[in-house]
DNA sequence: CATTCGTCGTTGCAAAAGCAACGAAAGTCA
DNA sequence: TGACTTTCGTTGCTTTTGCAACGACGAATG
């Protein structure tokens, strides 16, 4: 084995890393300088938009974020009023979790801004590249789902791309 | 605008991030439990074997690593004796940090098993799918060469996918 | 030379991440 | 019902990160 020619640059992992910290941090430009937002609080306050009362739990498993992640940015974001907390109905745990219409106005404002950079990045391939491009992401995540060394996907990741062969009849 | 619809799991930023920790997190169960190496330290070591003798500066200009982030990388590699730290020749700021004979020693260990878990990846799609995922990631990362607000690229990962056209004649 | 400016590597410090463990609240099974 | 197990959300605590500032050294300018 000569791993002397051994290129950091050229090496999925690290590229992988280099564009993805890119894109997010350029994104969270937007969403930090307009509403003082980090990454964790982003996601929860976009997972929270579609699924609308959850628990913690339900948004760890969506969001890709640690369970305590997940519980401080609720409360980051409880203090600053986008979102509240209220008592599960059935099951005294259970925390529901829900925007206020201040959260709901943050949205409306960032999301545009954060679709119109996604846009930005995607325009500048093909249709054809681009469909190309998410195929091999998830042929990606494919090898790591039969890796047993490999941390399981989130249920969401999986079902967002769900082999057809596996969908129930 | 109806941002109503939007989903997380195929927001771009979001799949790149997703994917981009699973992968390296993976990795890192490599080296991290063979040889305790954390992210920082990994690319130190891969760029001081292409580079042999170089500085601080040079190694965050490279790897894209802060700049205290890779002094302390680097104290941790001297204390475990994979790296050897030298004044420079005729600058006395600068550190001339090498690698010894027991960090490539390690490198030699980990490199064939990270190259492994790489062509694992990149065995499950075709060459010209492949092909066509760094194109796109290239093109990404020209987007955001011309955002002002994108953090510039580091001059490494500029060379690895120079542009001919702006080459010297 | 002396002074000013830029650069190098390090350190301080405040914020965040990750992990384990905790108390509280179901669920389970006798 | 009572003991045991599991799950939920939170909190402690250690390590890491990121940013700014610092002292040390060199280069540039007068």
């Amino acid at each position: 084995m000569t791993p002397d020619d051994f290129h950091l640059s050229s090496f999925l992992p690290y590229r992988l890393a280099v564009l993805s910290e890119r894109v997010s941090r350029r994104l969270s430009v937007e969403y930090g300088r307009t509403h003082g937002l980090a990454v964790a609080e982003w996601r929860v306050l976009v997972h929270l938009l579609r699924c609308g009362a959850v628990s913690i739990r339900d948004i760890h498993n969506c969001v890709n974020l640690e369970k305590p992640r997940v519980s401080r940015a609720v409360s980051r974001l409880e203090a600053e009023g986008l979102v509240q907390k209220a008592q599960g109905d059935g099951d005294g745990r259970l925390v529901a979790i829900s925007l206020t219409d201040a959260g709901r106005t943050a949205l409306a404002d960032i999301i545009p801004a954060a679709t119109r950079i996604e846009r930005h990045l995607t325009d500048a391939v093909s249709p054809q590249d681009l469909e190309t491009f998410f195929r091999v992401m998830e042929r990606m995540h494919a090898v790591l789902d039969d890796d047993p060394e490999a941390k399981p996907r989130t249920a969401m990741d999986l079902n967002q791309n769900a082999n057809p062969i596996s969908s129930p009849a």
